[in-house]
DNA sequence: GCGACAG
DNA sequence: ATCTTGTCGC
């Protein structure tokens, strides 16, 4: 694929002031609610034969790609990994150098090289982009799942396992129970309305066994026409049993082999 | 100046 | 992100 909105392209020779205000002008046409994002009903892990028909009955559900990164010296590497009904369509590989150093707030300028890179070689294409990063859980509400996403014009969200910015509308300290949610919204170091949901923390596994007592939280936000709601949803059906979305993890395991 | 900070 | 062995337990 290619992107829709060529002066989104993320420039590492940029000063650091054009990058933030890229990403002001990306927030501002980053869509923040549903509108063209899969129905979470729809995503499934697993292929569910039609027993009457011998078909398959999710013959075209929604494709979803995973997206992640890999580095090596000063080269880096990232994968897609398309995934319909549980079953991977498509895996490809993106390289190039590395440009940057890694400046947090700035992800989208070190990573979109390979990633871009990496989508030219995809041939389906995707009903929704899931990032190993934030969305709008960022300084300026353009984290690399929204800056992609605005870029191709494509569904996308975020899952970090750290927070970057914002404030939990409760405390995480606590061990949450499976399938908690805590919003988090924008304070004084975003710029956002104050109170501004920005996306959630949200507990997608705990007590895997009865050795491992605690799993931390991932933080899931919208990248590009998703709700806040809908991404907990979609987050939730692509991640049965594992703290992460399958989508991600096979991203995760593909760009690590891209290094070999 | 101090503190915070995705991958 | 990356450098890295074994080890405990399902």
């Amino acid at each position: 694929m290619t992107p829709v909105n060529p002066e989104f392209v993320p420039d590492p020779d940029a000063s650091r002031s054009e990058m933030k205000a890229q990403q002001r002008r990306l927030s501002s046409e980053a869509i923040f609610t549903d509108k063209g994002c899969p129905s979470p009903d729809s995503v499934t892990l697993t292929e569910t034969p039609d027993l009457d028909n011998h078909t398959s009955v999710t013959a075209d559900d929604p494709i979803v790609v995973g997206i992640d990164q890999a580095f090596e010296d000063d080269t880096a590497v990232s994968a897609a990994a398309a995934i319909q009904n549980g079953e991977i369509l498509e895996v490809v590989c993106g390289r190039t150098p590395l440009s940057i150093p890694y400046i947090p707030g700035l992800l989208a300028f070190r990573e979109g090289e390979p990633i871009i890179d990496a989508l030219a070689q995809l041939t389906v294409d995707p009903d929704l982009l899931v990032f190993d990063g934030s969305g709008r859980i960022h300084y300026r509400q353009a984290g690399i799942a929204t800056h992609i996403g605005v870029l191709y014009d494509v569904p996308a969200i975020g899952v970090t396992k750290n927070l970057l910015c914002g404030t939990p509308a409760e405390s995480l300290e606590e061990p949450l129970s499976e399938g908690t949610q805590v919003a988090i919204r924008a304070d004084e170091e975003v710029d956002a309305e104050a109170g501004t949901l920005l996306g959630y923390a949200l507990q997608t596994r705990q007590f895997p066994n009865p050795t491992v007592r605690h799993v931390n939280p991932v933080f899931v936000s919208p990248g590009h026409q998703v709700a806040p709601k809908t991404t907990i949803r979609l987050v939730g059906a692509l991640g049965t049993g594992y703290k992460l979305p399958a989508p991600v993890r096979l991203a995760d395991r593909a760009a690590a082999e891209c290094k070999r």
